[in-house]
DNA sequence: ACCTGAACACCGTTCAAGT
DNA sequence: ACCTGAACACCGTTCAAGT
């Protein structure tokens, strides 16, 4: 029967992260507030601070980790898949179905990087990208991409489905109209058949 | 020789968004607190709430006004040009040209809507985005574009240049490279020429 | 090494009161 | 109608002090 302990579990870090992720997607980045991650934890406001130098600090690790889990389901998508079409679109899919779900991180994910975490962020964002590219590099082994244009058509791959995610987090496009709009933007891809 | 008088110009609404423009561009959404732009602007902390029921009302309107400038733009790009090719090619780099110099704007602009001025903030973006749906309109009256896909075509265009702006403000893709990506984004679009 | 608790300067929001 | 000033409950950040 130890008394109520002053000090915390082994991992304050994770259990902050952990829930900021629940309150980013009941309330927004503009709700994460380190004083009420640090009660809803049970544990002093000021202790975060040995782990996030600031509240900025924190952010650009939920982002960082935002980056991590997109690259993994990215790169589960284009691995379920032989042949280069069928990667393309399950990779579209993936990355469409993880902003609809997860909105919230990802306009943070998205937001103008200010601080010097910001490198952090960035590097995130391209490797998590990375599978992308590989689609289009493998179209090209199977001759449907130009050699040289991998790197541009994973760029816009990005852009299009990212755009799309944004009207439809920001309420211009309806959710239910979001996946004939992809399917509309992949179809223009080379090499994506019909 | 008046006194220092107590109440404020005639228009303290446009005086708080004028002030509310310059602090966005220099220090993003965050950065705007009531409070300050009161000062700023030489006013008690609580007047602008005639004009603001909160923060979000603020946010809201300079949102809305940021629509409003980008449509103007919009519609002076495409009626510059007689010619469908022409009309999508300025049309995109003026939208664009407005995401690159008005980053912390578009940002805004494009987050999500939670609160009850989130409607007029949605009515504003659909309204500015109408000069890009009269190029393809006009497309179909050239014959480049097909029956019923002017539509889809427009947020199409306005998801690709959103996308790309967005991967240029968050620092992804260097500004440099802004111009070649949608280049080769708008040369996918029927009727683009090369 | 890790956390606490007080302190400071800021917020948004509310509301009675002034002119 | 429009604005002020005090009040309240929150913030982020800093720092001496505890274990």
């Amino acid at each position: 029967m130890t008394q109520t302990r002053p000090y915390h579990h082994g991992n304050l870090r994770q259990a902050v992260l952990d829930r900021a992720a629940v309150v980013l997607r009941e309330r927004g980045a503009a709700g994460l507030s380190l004083r009420e991650l640090s009660a809803d934890v049970g544990v002093s406001h000021a202790a975060p601070r040995r782990h996030f130098a600031d509240r900025q600090a924190l952010l650009d690790a939920v982002a960082a980790d935002g980056f991590a889990r997109l690259g993994t389901r990215l790169r589960e998508a284009v691995d379920a898949h032989p042949r280069y079409a069928d990667r393309l679109r399950a990779a579209a899919t993936a990355y469409l179905d993880f902003g609809l779900t997860e909105a919230n991180l990802v306009e943070l994910m998205f937001a103008h990087q200010r601080g010097a975490g910001g490198a952090q962020v960035r590097q995130g964002a391209t490797d998590a990208f990375e599978p992308l590219l590989d689609v289009f590099r493998h179209g090209r082994q199977e001759g449907v991409v130009a050699d040289g244009d991998a790197e541009r058509l994973g760029l816009l791959l990005v852009a299009t489905v990212q755009g799309i995610t944004n009207l439809v987090a920001c309420g211009v496009v309806p959710a239910a109209e979001a996946g004939a709009l992809l399917d509309a933007a992949v179809g223009r891809f080379p090499g994506a058949g019909a």
